[in-house]
DNA sequence: TTGCTTGTTTATCGATTGAAAAATTAGGAT
DNA sequence: ATCCTAATTTTTCAATCGATAAACAAGCAA
């Protein structure tokens, strides 16, 4: 019994891990591999990933649906920081300067390929959760800075209408698309992020301005 | 959603098709099919929703692969318009104009769920034909409205920079992305279009004017 | 009618999938 | 050493997948 029996062990002796441990290896490992191949991807090859059996799998998690739940939870929530809505709200600074600096720190923190893709396969998969999300970008970025653009002109703050939500989703969904373009499609790092974010952030602050602008001046004869 | 069953055995008797007629049915519902669950769909979904059995796609395509690829061809080359690359060069017209105008036409034609899925699907397996569209868009839509432009500013033509070419990504690409936020994850259509893409083309228009009268102005000490 | 072509179905295979049950074993506590 | 708990593996199952081979049947030609 101390025998040690003829051995594949090899240099990958059976680790043993924790339990914590191990289920934050499986939700890492997974999002690599769901980043890669989407949410089809089998059990069985998270496992040869992780070095371990496919059962294990569901030591840790009830279904696979549990995984990938833990797997959004992980990339959603997770990534989000609260100080971004501080730092747009900064009235200390220039407009433009506030919302460069966040599209620098949103997109440092977004544009890697594992967010990207896992962001894409949710949202075509209709998951709860990708709605949730589009409703924070929303209500914590391009809401505040419609009220910033505002307030830099002098205007008071209001609710931005559907039309000018999605006039702001044009820009900010530039931007993201500009990541996607990079490192989904061309699979490669973008070498002129700052340059190209403060080009949408001066369009998407001086369009706007030109809109409110128009929308505030007196009536033309016509 | 008929549901074909033993009910519809009696109306919808064996229904045998010519052999164009019935390929031409296997590539449309693979369409609908692939972009509503993506390609890993089944072959007998495909078939349950044709009304036929399963083994009958092997009559038509050799393998799963060339009814997918059947399905780029469709989708991809078969909506671009060539027409297109004339409106954008037509100078009797304001530049804005005329790609107000484009935009407008090129939209009509891939703010479709179908187009839109498939075009994303495609796009994270990495399939060939999404990178040699994104280089069409580059060569047949972005480049040419570099230059025209370049020449409603009195300004010679040149081939663009790839910074100049990831700035007009990310309004372009926005309003790519209006059209995935509005048909694929709110599941809506769009009631103002048109506004919307005013709104990115003037920033596109306006935001590279400023850069490109930047450029061409003398150095200022400092 | 008979016969032939071809569109279609029936039956089936081997591989792969998510998942459950039961057997094993590592490793700290006693 | 012994024991016990929990981490891990072995074994296995029922569905489902893409694909093949062979049987069947609709419709035109003679």
């Amino acid at each position: 019994m101390p025998d040690a029996k003829a051995a594949d062990d090899k240099g990958t002796q059976r680790r043993r891990l924790p339990s914590e441990e191990r289920r934050a290896e499986f939700i890492q490992k997974s999002i690599r591999l769901f980043a890669e191949n989407g949410f089809e991807s089998s059990t069985r090859e998270l496992a040869r990933r992780l070095g371990v059996t496919q059962p294990l799998l569901y030591r840790y998690f009830p279904s696979k649906q549990e995984l990938v739940s833990a797997v959004y939870d992980e990339v959603y929530v997770r990534r989000w920081r609260p100080e971004w809505e501080d730092l747009i709200a900064d009235r200390s600074r220039p407009v433009v300067d506030r919302l460069i600096e966040f599209y620098g720190a949103y997109t440092d923190a977004i544009f890697h390929p594992d967010w990207i893709r896992i962001y894409l396969y949710s949202g075509l998969k209709g998951e709860a959760i990708n709605t949730r999300y589009m409703r924070v970008v929303v209500s914590k970025i391009l809401g505040p800075i419609f009220n910033e653009v505002r307030h830099d002109m002098g205007l008071p703050p209001r609710e931005p209408t559907q039309l000018e939500i999605d006039k702001m989703w044009v820009v900010h969904g530039g931007i993201f698309y500009f990541g996607v373009v990079k490192l989904v499609y061309q699979k490669s790092t973008p070498d002129n992020k700052a340059e190209t974010i403060a080009f949408g952030v001066r369009a998407m602050v001086e369009g706007l301005k030109a809109e409110l602008a128009a929308g505030q001046a007196p009536p033309r004869a016509g």
